[in-house]
DNA sequence: TCCTTTGCTTCCGGTGGACGGAAGCCAGCC
DNA sequence: GGCTGGCTTCCGTCCACCGGAAGCAAAGGA
């Protein structure tokens, strides 16, 4: 429910709290004039996650001095909220002096019903998916703008991705990001619509107009097809995972060579396999039955599905 | 390196921070004499923790009451905590209006090298065990004197586990907690035997000495084995993992029907699998080649351990 | 060997933000 | 209506956080 479009302006708008900019130069005493005392209107649980915010996947193992410099703090106030973040374990300091995110820290995230919670149930059938295919199968659900890979299942000889779990992506440019953007709020989608459209690849939509086209396409096939837009030699198909009151909440995707290369796959053939994928977990987090259709789905039975 | 032994007696002993009890009673202005200002010697940050480790498997969601009781902390400081985590995305507010684990900590939480890190780079190997024995495949890791469980392939079909991915599990019952003290510094080995060891079926260990010849066994071999010690149905076979410097940093099992019940499996038949694999987990995270040593075990070796 | 540099840790006085009781507010229920 | 339980806001008090400065240790360079 974070940033979600119940409330019509909840109080965080949309994104993440950006990284503070390291303080211009090393002018000290220089525009933020109060010497002494804390930085303005910073408070310590946010002085904490200023720290936390530094690591990511390509610097995770930071020094003292680096942490204190990439999120702008005093060494000695980093070394205390630093040492106090060890003590916990949400920091641990390697045998070379330098800090990395704690086993507690993941173990405590574990526990997020969005991501762990949902990629326990959704396994099962991501095996299955990765068995059919042997190419990549992902997990994400949506953050605000972006999408966030809550799990992925790679063959070593598949199509190399640029995705990464705990990763995030621009929605409008992959095809797990497409369904979960065609399914979102309104508010979102024209917020999403409204702002540039980065482009990666020459194919990737960057008008917002067919854009627009393509999410009603999608909303209406219940199936997205995304050629090339993130790396031109890749495609991937994607439908939504609905959970209770059939609202959408995850998206899964197969990633597979595109067609215009050589031992590219035809897309048409996958589309059948990843929709089931998507009802059989839909059904396993407890998503009403799929319309009125023929079949007399009964969801509470405990289908042994094997 | 969170409570590890290359420092005799860190700050923090070797378990994990114990959640205050709640408050004698109700008693207001009782034994805690200081009636305004914080509680003795208590930050900011330990607060924050204290609301984190109230959330657990069994209680992923909680209203702000339940927090603050738990936590033991007024209503009012909760609040503002918890608004604060929730702004930064530490926590989520369901339309409920209780909070749950947030998809932002957990993001965070996947830059822990002992996690997601190790996963990403043991996932193949762990898949084609799967796929080999279809049965539950697990890798753990340790910290202090439990084993946490980083990743679990289970078959809908399989044997039934107690164990789940972030949970933990004492040492001395399990196949990979077995492993993982087999090989942890003396000091911890010494501080397990000499606690008591709880029993969860007849076949547990709780003697001492035969735990000691165990070890001494699993580190001979080079693998565990161990039949019906948390569930006398089911029976695991387990394996080191080394990093760099040829230390152990984790082990994997996989689990199936112990062979005293119908549909057992003899242990014998998966040793070769699991041992494989646990060598290619090696490999691929920058061990050392196994090298031909006749195993001229050296569990105490100064050696940096990088 | 001495000096310099870089980074980590400890110390301590001042103060501004955290603290939490109290009051207000809103549903749901008897 | 009155009541209960839970959530939110407010504001005066005060103490725990803050961070400059000094001390330490290790790594390089002359």
């Amino acid at each position: 429910m974070t940033s979600d479009a119940s409330k019509p302006a909840p109080a965080r708008p949309v994104g993440r709290p950006r990284r503070p900019g390291l303080p211009s130069g090393s002018g000290l005493t220089s525009s933020a004039a109060r010497s002494t005392g804390r930085a303005g209107g910073e408070t310590v649980t946010g002085r904490v996650f200023s720290i936390l915010e530094v690591f990511d996947h390509d610097h995770p193992a930071l020094t003292l001095t680096e942490i204190a410099r990439a999120a702008a703090l005093p060494v000695s106030t980093a070394h205390r909220l630093v040492g106090e973040l060890a003590a916990w374990g949400a920091l641990e300091r390697g045998a070379d002096g330098a800090y990395r995110i704690g086993l507690r820290l993941w173990e405590v995230g574990s526990l997020a019903p969005r991501s762990v919670g949902l990629r326990e149930r959704a396994m099962p059938f991501l095996e299955d998916l990765y068995e059919a295919t042997r190419q990549n199968v992902q997990l994400a659900v949506r953050d605000g703008h972006e999408g966030v890979y809550v799990e992925r299942l790679a063959h070593p000889d598949a199509v190399r991705l640029f995705s990464r779990v705990g990763g995030r992506w621009p929605l409008h440019g992959t095809g797990v990001g497409q369904v979960l953007l065609a399914f979102a709020p309104p508010v979102v989608q024209e917020s999403v619509l409204a702002a540039p459209l980065t482009s990666f690849t020459a194919r990737t939509i960057t008008d917002p107009a067919v854009l627009r086209r393509t999410l009603a396409g999608i909303r209406r096939d219940g199936v997205a097809v995304c050629d090339g837009m993130i790396d031109l030699a890749s495609l991937s198909v994607a439908a939504p995972v609905r959970g209770e009151g059939d609202a959408v909440v995850a998206a899964i995707s197969v990633v597979v060579p595109s067609p215009s290369t050589p031992g590219g796959i035809e897309p048409r053939t996958l589309v059948p396999a990843v929709r089931a994928a998507a009802r059989g977990i839909s059904r396993a987090i407890g998503a009403p039955t799929p319309s009125r259709t023929p079949r007399t789905l009964r969801t509470d039975v405990p289908r042994p599905s094997s």
